[in-house]
DNA sequence: TCCCGTCTTTGGACCGGTCCAATCCGTATT
DNA sequence: AATACGGATTGGACCGGTCCAAAGACGGGA
């Protein structure tokens, strides 16, 4: 029978009491110490059975000073990437009896800054910055004061904070190598407009055309990292002149929006325009999208990163730095050589 | 300057200390009380300033005995109206102070009990279940211990527990009579192998039929809610006998696969084949899918949710029972007339 | 029977806050 | 000058656990 109606719930005293013993030999046996009496042990467990107690955790954690709890701080989780890598998060903090404390930027009207004062405040054992976001003052005090590490952004450059991301200029280089190997030569990309992954795959694109001699043809459209944004982007493209034969797009969504101005715009896909996108998302995986994509190994950069942060929890504070993993390219069906390729 | 390194944080104490009164006035001045003179507080926030002191969350948690968050439990971060949700719930979480903590039954790998486990321990102040999911003892048990509500999902039915949801037959009843309007007669349907919502879909597809004389030509295929369920659901329905003209998906990611398998059928959408999704989630947005679809009003039952388990945190309890809210459908380029009616 | 060592059990300080009853102090009232 | 009063300030109990030094119990050897 669970606490009383209305009354507080059992405490580790009450069980004490309940059982006929001192609070700290309940703390002992539910701690599992092995010198405990079997009988007394016995005793304590009924009690505890009896009055449906429930261990505390908030005051466990005020003296053990831990909160068992990591805060990750991300910035969109309708990008489906951030799911995948927080798979990864999870799996290994799980392991390790951590909780996450998920805040979303965009899903939690709070700013970063606010999130991170929280986690500051409560206080979290570790911080994890998943993905491109703005640096911040607070964030680079969060980061002085707390174990932290960065998952999945190349923005950061925080004093003794590790760095695991895919290795975005290879995997650009993978892509546009990829479809210069096919033949195109009019390959232009659709960048993303800010952060430093953006960055990093734009200087690559532009780096690997220039080294297939296609410099000349290098042409970079801006747009935001969503659906939307690339759909405008590649319209911009795909009705000024010169239309490129090929296009590679920062990440997924971007790449869909441009699948769907082609395809608005008559433009057949891989036949006409062959498009590559970035992350292998779920998104490119859809049969009916089947997009050709940079794998950014997002639940293993996840992974990794989570290992670093236990590390640095435990007081193991090595390793600090870039700690790059190589993308794949997974080809799929929106890639093909250009139809003519006399007419490019 | 903030702690000194490897030194414990400041707490209410040192910070009393340094600025000469006594950790009470420091806590009344932290919380903004009226009765403290202007020189006091003064003093307290310098050395609070100096000392870089931050208020411990947990401790506050300890003696208020609310641990200002509250539990979400849900089972797939994957399915992306449950993000909608969320930031419905988060709207009206954020703007009460409270914390969301976010339990995925399947990005953890522990069990929702587990999860549901953790909810009563830490303890949270109060618990939402979002989406389908088993009935456990341990959540019953929560539910009667904690304030909790049930957001889109219609599998609970616990005692004084309120559920927000859509109204699913309402739902479901507007696709079916959409294809039944545009002329459709062989109309299917992709339904979920388990849950409430599923079940509710289903029946009210199997009664709109009937209700539009069409009861000889209901025809259900089971499938799971993912895209992979619904492309091998969607191929025995259309390579089988009687192929019908129109599919109605308990979701929208079955409805994408529905979409893939008849481009792979070589058959047209919607020139052939008509398909109508449920969730309204940014998938059916995308434009190269543009799937009609029903709206689940997902943020708006995330608010509705929300606003009530406040009302039970702060203790009135009113209004157990089934809250709906009326979906929406909303018409894109999935659905159309079927080409031939004589040939139906 | 007494002493000692080992194993079990206990009391109490502590974690970092909140809160309330009691105290302090300056001023107005009689 | 003594009393009353109201706002400012304080000490200490408390929240529900952990942890450690010390006490207690028990059996074996002298």
């Amino acid at each position: 029978m669970p606490a009383a109606r209305g009354g507080r719930p059992p405490t580790i005293r009450s069980v004490a009491e309940h059982a006929g013993v001192s609070k700290s030999l309940v703390s002992l046996v539910l701690r599992g110490s092995p010198r405990v009496s079997e009988a007394r042990r016995r005793a304590v467990l009924d009690a505890v059975r009896e009055l449906g107690y429930r261990p505390n955790a908030t005051a466990r954690h005020l003296t053990e000073r831990r909160s068992h709890t990591v805060g990750v701080l991300l910035n969109d989780l309708r990008n489906p990437w951030f799911v995948e890598c927080l798979e990864g998060l999870n799996s290994v903090f799980h392991a390790h009896d951590l909780r996450m404390f998920l805040g979303d930027g965009r899903l939690d009207r709070r700013t970063d800054e606010a999130l991170t004062q929280g986690f500051l405040e409560l206080p979290v054992d570790g911080m994890v910055l998943v993905g491109t976001m703005p640096e911040s003052a607070v964030i680079a005090e969060a980061a002085a004061t707390l174990p932290t590490v960065v998952a999945s952004s190349r923005d950061f450059d925080l004093p003794g904070v590790p760095v695991f991301a895919n290795d975005d200029r290879h995997g650009a280089a993978l892509a546009v190598r990829h479809l210069a190997d096919l033949g195109h030569r009019h390959i232009a990309h659709l960048a993303g407009s800010f952060g430093a992954v953006a960055r990093l795959r734009r200087e690559s694109y532009e780096q690997t055309m220039r080294a297939h001699g296609l410099g000349e043809h290098i042409r970079v459209e801006r747009c935001d990292l969503t659906e939307e944004g690339g759909y405008r982007a590649a319209v911009r493209l795909l009705t000024g002149p010169r239309r490129p034969t090929a296009l590679f797009a920062v990440n997924d969504m971007a790449c869909v929006g441009a699948l769907s101005a082609a395809e608005e715009l008559g433009i057949a896909v891989p036949g006409e325009l062959s498009l590559v996108g970035y992350d292998n998302t779920y998104l490119a995986r859809i049969r009916h999208l089947s997009l050709t994509t940079v794998d950014n190994a997002s639940h293993e950069v996840g992974r990794n990163a989570a290992k670093a942060l236990l590390d640095r929890i435990a007081g193991r504070a090595d390793g600090a730095g870039e700690h790059l993993l190589p993308p794949e390219l997974r080809i799929r069906s929106s890639t093909a050589p250009p139809t003519r390729l006399t007419t490019s």
